[in-house]
DNA sequence: ATAATTGCAAATGCTTTGCTTGTGA
DNA sequence: TCACAAGCAAAGCATTTGCAATTAT
């Protein structure tokens, strides 16, 4: 029962201690994007001696590893998960702090072609929308 | 000779102090997208004396005033540029920090159509592009 | 006149780091 | 074994804020 991420780090070299195991863990089950103060309390529930510091310094590892992956949306501090097979952007709820992913390959095609047209090559890339849920 | 910011100033209301007035022309004269020390810098040369928490004061006024633009470019402090009349998004030279500004309807469409899609009207939305620039 | 603004320094919030002890391969 | 990781508290950095003095309208 070794989790997604646990994997991932003994296919990277990334020695695993008990902490990263529970990070790796925790990250694995959630669905959602979680800061490390959220982190911490999750992980806390299964190990209530684990500090906050080590959350910080194994998100990093895993972040520089390609495990994981960072957001800094507007406002809020950074939220991390699990690095996506496929790539996705994310679409924030402003009222509420929902967030919902999404995949538009024209918009990834644009921004190819935007890139190349003023002489670069695209490494990386932000997406982020905004809104406000539509009533009915 | 009062500044494109000023004037929008005293449009909103905002009450003009010497200190802002300076703050205003400097913006108003930047072509790029200076950061908060780059801009007490700025400033300190036309008033050796004003405080880089008047500067954070001020940035925050005019932003939220919808006068300047405020972006939290990845890996970077918070940077300050003049409120377009057209938006545009960015593109950043991640070898030598280089900003490029540029505008492509079909992804603003696009982000339009994604977000009504989810159910969502689309507020506000973050495009970023970073590259590397192509040698030939 | 007087409510708002400044400058200063202290406080904040998130994140990183030095150091000593503990531990995985 | 022993280089690396954890825990703790202190340090860092960008930004904000309390307060007394100053200023714009």
């Amino acid at each position: 029962m070794s989790s997604d991420i646990e994997n991932k780090c003994a296919a990277k070299g990334v020695r695993l201690t008990d902490q990263r195991k529970l990070i790796a863990k925790v990250m694995s089950e959630s669905g959602d994007h979680p800061d490390v103060d959220e982190l911490h309390k999750r992980v806390s529930s299964l190990d209530s001696k684990i500090s906050i510091a080590t959350v910080y310094r194994t998100v990093k590892l895993f972040e520089e590893a390609g495990i994981v992956d960072k957001h800094d949306f507007k406002g809020n501090k950074a939220r991390y998960e699990q690095a996506p097979t496929e790539h996705h952007d994310h679409l924030i709820d402003i009222n509420t702090g929902k967030i919902i992913e999404f995949v538009n390959e024209d918009i990834e095609k644009l921004q190819k072609e935007v890139a190349k047209k003023l002489g670069y090559n695209l490494v990386d890339h932000r997406l982020e929308l905004y809104g406000s849920k539509i009533k009915k």
